[in-house]
DNA sequence: ACGCTAATCTAGCGGCGCTAGATATTCTGC
DNA sequence: GCAGAATATCTAGCGCCGCTAGATTAGCGT
């Protein structure tokens, strides 16, 4: 078996070529710039090469996407793990570098259309485990937790892509993060 | 100077029409629907005509997003005039209900790439409108009003995105808006 | 009525995502 | 070792996109 072993291993080497070239051709240029033929081009394949791995453009950016996922449930498990009293500021501070460390990793998660399932049966581990994150930085006892933790998220997100777009300025964004600290926090101070 | 003028005025009702033809198709198939080709023919010309109105695409799409700042900034305008103690609350709803009835100029306006400078000094008028009236409805003595102000921006707009890019469940949207305005109220309850 | 300008159209460029059919490569059985 | 089957890969092309140069038409002033 270990010449079918070895075809799937660089079948594999291969895929993840394609994706890392893509997100990286993507932080570099943006998404516009990741079209198959610079892609194929990049890899050293001809365009239908890329149609044997993925369905199609959308297909090599939803696989982008879920590495950002499985990174960002890293990064916010890192935070709520430590246990300090001012977790949800952390968690929120960790969820907003990640952000701005890798913008279109971020638009492929969060932005762009995509036919990844959110709140569903089939919605990937670290999407559903960033969402806990997010739920569990909130501390216990809160009325609707799911529902708050969906308005905290959506506030991060809007920073965001604001940011990102340039609709908001970049400066204040530490203090904008303590104003929704604050507002978001057990108001019993 | 008459016929100068009537030629000036077929030019802006075609100018008009341009605009409306590609926020209709925009709201009935999306952005991407909207092309050149189908949107010269919508409106009898051929697609250079286009080109001796606007820029390019971008720009049709700008001039829809123009026509959403004003009417969001209307209806905005419309609660705070009003002047009932939840101020706060009519105003977001007032701003989820816009993006809910636009919702593609509303994507114009806020979610694509856009030449439009945001808080900048040649900003639309209506804009700065906008967000003047997000500043009025948060109320008076206010610690860092304009921040507070782009952070409850951020919550309105993640809202809106998340929903609509189905990332959060259209489900419960009301309440969202009950946890949000509670957070952001004055704590002097 | 006619020449000229301005308005409009036809046709096409380069690039996009994607795919069918041809070609090259590798494996299998003798 | 070698023919033929199976697989992997490439070449070439489709229909679409945004955009534009150059030909053509229409309507004005004289």
């Amino acid at each position: 078996m270990s010449i079918v072993d070895r075809k799937e291993r660089q079948r594999a080497e291969r895929y993840d070529l394609i994706v890392a070239a893509a997100r990286d051709l993507a932080e570099a240029e943006g998404w516009d710039a990741v079209t198959t033929r610079r892609l194929a081009g990049l890899i050293d394949y001809s365009q239908p090469v890329l149609y044997s791995h993925f369905k199609g453009k959308a297909d090599i950016m939803a696989a982008v996407a879920n590495g950002g996922f499985e990174e960002l449930a890293t990064r916010l498990r890192t935070q709520t793990a430590m246990g300090t009293p001012d977790v949800l500021r952390n968690v929120c501070a960790a969820y907003l570098e990640f952000a701005r460390s890798q913008p279109v990793t971020y638009e492929a998660m969060f932005v762009l259309p995509t036919q990844i399932k959110f709140a569903s049966a089939d919605t990937p581990i670290a999407l559903r485990a960033t969402f806990a994150e997010l739920l569990a930085a909130l501390g216990p006892d809160r009325p609707s937790p799911e529902l708050l933790a969906e308005v905290l998220w959506s506030a991060l997100h809007g920073m965001v892509v604001l940011v990102q777009s340039e609709r908001i300025p970049a400066r204040g964004a530490d203090v904008r993060l303590d104003v929704l600290v604050q507002s978001f926090g057990r108001q019993s101070r």
